[in-house]
DNA sequence: CGGCATCCCGCTCGATACTG
DNA sequence: CAGTATCGAGCGGGATGCCG
């Protein structure tokens, strides 16, 4: 069934908790996405100027992918021209929290991070 | 050495300070080294067997990454054989914070996650 | 407008083997 | 004991093009 199976497969869980958060936000794109949807819903287009330089094709798998988790809404209205919609669901949100910690320590911290690099690559001479 | 590179080449700063956390860990292994190591000191090879299904080869790597950005610590002892110890510097044990709260929250919520990827397995029926 | 299909390149990571 | 060297498969992700 390798060939060409059904589109994607789904992973339904992995062998530990935390592998599965990270899968989903460890990659490029999906941190971005859930902070741009932080402050309410988006239309997909409005998602990629938002961003700014993703690409329709990550952009839509990464959606893809955090609707399947569960981490956000799509909403498909029936007109023409489509309007699809997408908000953060009560998971998504409440996942803003320990995400916005870690932003934050990110934020608080880098200047030591670039600073132990230097210094790294200075003691590697 | 290759005259290819000069070993591998030390990215310094990504344009976002998230990003800089993310690509350390977002990998497969740094998480569960830092919570390897969170307890206290440990040796290369006591390491390994802590986190159980890690290559030589990534153990060696990652921790070689985690020490550039100032994670850990790695002291040679200059014994025969040769002992070599890693440690949490201030800044991997500050990190313990965030992380923890993320992997809490993964604990808690990833019943729900699994859930919404069978709902959503089912609804593509 | 909002995607999915295809092609393709580069990098990550695993396996294996060798070294001080 | 604690690594590095080398090779190779696999996959993430960019570019492009087509579709409802």
């Amino acid at each position: 069934m390798t060939a060409i199976t059904a589109s994607e497969e789904i992973v339904l869980e992995q062998p530990c908790p935390i592998r599965d958060v990270l899968d989903r936000i460890g990659d490029q794109w999906s941190l971005l996405i859930l902070e741009a949807l932080a402050p309410g819903t988006l239309r997909f287009n409005a998602l990629m100027r938002e961003i700014g330089d993703i690409s329709k094709q990550m952009l839509s798998r990464t959606l893809k992918q955090l609707e399947q988790d569960g981490f956000v809404t799509r909403t498909l209205y029936p007109e023409v021209p489509p309007r699809v919609e997408y908000t953060l669901t009560p998971l998504g949100r409440s996942f803003l929290e320990p995400m916005q910690q870690l932003v934050a320590w990110a934020d608080a911290h880098h200047r030591t991070i670039v600073a132990a690099r230097l210094q790294y690559q200075a003691s590697q001479t």
